[in-house]
RNA sequence: GGCCCAUUGGUGAAAUGGUUAACACAUAGCCCUCUCAAGGCUACAUUCAUGGGUUCGAAUCCCAUAUGGGUCACCA
């Protein structure tokens, strides 16, 4: 058989692959640098599955000073979503994802859509058939279905290989003669494989794996010209010159026959990274996280409700290595772009997404950044999802900035939220136009009590200026000329002896300024709520 | 069903043949304290899915069983 007749017969206008090896020519990167993607369909929007999937190629290639490619898997026409580039694209971006090269960025090694790279590929297919490893197949749907009930009953292997793969042995005759026809044919593989033997391969997560090898003639091109994944993939992580595939771990078990076509092609093989999808508790069940059954997993969700970017971030790195987390309390003003990660420290066994870790977290991360950065935060958070909270927060900008600042600057700073959603509940009550049709609850204290509280406060001891040694002093003598003990150990040695103590003193007037029986420290919130409003507002619980 | 992979506390996990199985989250209690939020301290796996073996010694190696996951397309 003439296989370069063969090729020109079935591919008369492909270019000869030495075409793109030269437009597409190794990198000029420095040592170590690697080139790694996220090759996702664009079926749909990302979520936290595929966002940490993506998460990890982004790291490995920008901590390796290397390139970070988003290359688009459309092969399978019928799946595509409308603008679904766009989307994922924009999920990426939500997320600070540094992206070298995409359909939208441009880059030297594209087209990054596959269903642009058709021509790319038949050039490939070609060489393939021109060194007698593919072939054409004009098998019907039916004659397929026709083998494999066969190879059932027999319960022989399934698939097209060996004396059931009858296309290898046409004739070039017969296949002019099907081409003639105006039949259609899908491109087959000569699997070199025996199944009977061992394929060992080593991935960067898994360590070493056996499988047995591929016998199956794989389709490599549809019969709509098109690729499908294997073939795809091969081709553009050689011609992209990608170092390191990250990929879900659903592909190891087609390894064999991915390793049997860059073998056949020829080509430098890259590293395999087979990564563990992140899994859900549902019940007693644990599966993958699903678009449909778990909306906290989309990236929508997280953006309504503001959960910081750089928390899912800093969750994702304590996945991904859980040393991380060690790293961090040592190093708490570095940024996890600083930390070495590594495959061999990747979990092997699928992790379950935690939100409660994810909270905490959060929580940590927020408690360090500065007020103003707080402010921004949630700020563009609130443009989004809270109009009128953001039109008040940036009226009184300033102001806000200290209500945020509120026993920041320490050692150990409040940790009160972990989301941008939670922060107007609690900090609502320092601004005036939401403190309005507001009700008191002072527990046990009678309205006169209060009353007698907050006048003698306002009459013999409040003062705007104290500092907060003397306003504390200033609550206890309050308290002695009250009945109410100012010394909580005398208190609660002799809890009789008094009407009550300075606690429930100073949680009369925090709730006459703020409602709430609990808040950050009284003296800063009054301080920062200044001397009219606090009088105002001790005068409207005089006034009840 | 064949093949492959996994299995350490409520959760994420460390440990890669050698003392009492790290650490973090969650939970509970105590301390501190004007309330919270923190913070500090303490408790929480007589045991690493189960059973057998190898070894002076096993969570770590081997075998079987169980459970969970993946895969067997002109889908990725």
């Amino acid at each position: 058989m003439d296989y370069k007749k063969l090729a020109d017969l079935l591919y008369p206008n492909a270019k000869d692959i030495e075409y793109y090896e030269k437009k597409y020519p190794e990198r000029n990167l420095k040592e170590g640098a690697e080139v790694c993607r996220f090759a996702p369909s664009p079926t749909g929007r990302v979520h936290m599955g595929n966002l940490f999937a993506s998460f990890v190629p982004e790291v490995f290639a920008h901590q390796s000073g290397g390139v970070f490619i988003l290359r688009i898997e459309d092969t399978d026409q019928v799946r595509i979503l409308e603008n679904g580039v766009q989307l994922i694209y924009d999920d990426l971006k939500t997320y600070d994802y540094q992206i070298d090269e995409s359909p939208l960025d441009g880059g030297e090694y594209g087209p990054y859509v596959q269903t642009e790279r058709k021509e790319i590929y038949e050039a490939y297919a070609k060489y393939l058939v021109s060194i007698g490893r593919a072939y054409p197949c004009f098998c019907s749907a039916e004659d397929l279905d026709a083998m494999r009930k066969r190879q059932e009953e027999r319960k022989e292997q399934i698939g097209y290989y060996g004396k059931y793969a009858k296309c290898r042995n046409l004739s070039l005759d017969d296949v002019k003669k099907h081409l003639d026809n105006g039949d259609k044919f899908v491109l087959r593989l000569k699997s070199m494989g025996d199944p009977d033997k061992k394929f060992v391969f080593k991935d960067l997560i898994k360590g070493a794996i056996e499988l047995p090898q591929n016998n199956l003639d794989q389709v490599l091109i549809k019969s709509d010209g098109i690729p499908p994944y294997a073939f795809a993939h091969v081709v553009d992580d050689h011609l992209m010159h990608t170092t390191t595939v990250t990929r879900d771990d659903s592909y190891i078990s087609s390894v064999p026959y991915h390793m049997e076509l860059w073998d056949a092609f020829g080509f430098k093989k890259p590293k395999f990274a087979h990564l563990l999808p992140i899994n859900i508790k549902d019940g007693d069940i644990i599966r993958k996280i699903s678009k449909r059954k778990d909306p906290w997993a989309a990236i929508s969700y997280h953006h309504e409700n503001g959960i910081p970017v750089e928390a899912v971030k800093l969750y994702f790195a304590t996945l991904l290595n859980s040393n991380f987390e060690g790293w961090l309390l040592q190093n708490p003003d570095k940024s996890y772009r600083d930390f070495k990660f590594t495959f061999d420290k990747m979990s092997k066994s699928g992790s379950l997404f935690d939100m409660e870790k994810l909270t905490n977290i959060s929580k940590n991360y927020l408690s360090k950044l500065k007020a103003s950065e707080v402010f921004e935060l949630l700020s563009t958070w609130a443009e989004e999802f809270d109009k009128d909270f953001y039109d008040l927060i940036n009226n009184y900008k300033d102001y806000t900035i200290r209500v945020l600042n509120i026993e920041r600057e320490q050692k150990k700073p409040r940790k009160d939220f972990a989301f941008y959603s939670e922060i107007k509940n609690h900090i609502w009550y320092m601004f005036d136009e939401l403190f309005t049709d507001v009700e008191y609850d002072f527990g046990v204290n009678t309205i006169d009590n209060v009353k007698e509280i907050v006048n003698l406060y306002v009459k013999n001891y409040y003062n705007a200026d104290d500092d907060k040694d003397t306003w504390f002093n200033k609550i206890k003598a309050l308290s002695d000329e009250l009945g109410y003990a100012s010394d909580m150990k005398a208190y609660r040695e002799n809890p009789e002896g008094y009407k009550g103590s300075v606690a429930d003193v100073s949680n009369i007037i925090r709730v006459a300024l703020t409602t709430k029986s609990m808040t950050p420290d009284l003296y800063e919130i009054m301080n920062i709520l200044g001397k009219d409003r606090v009088l105002d507002r001790l005068n409207r619980v005089n006034n009840l």
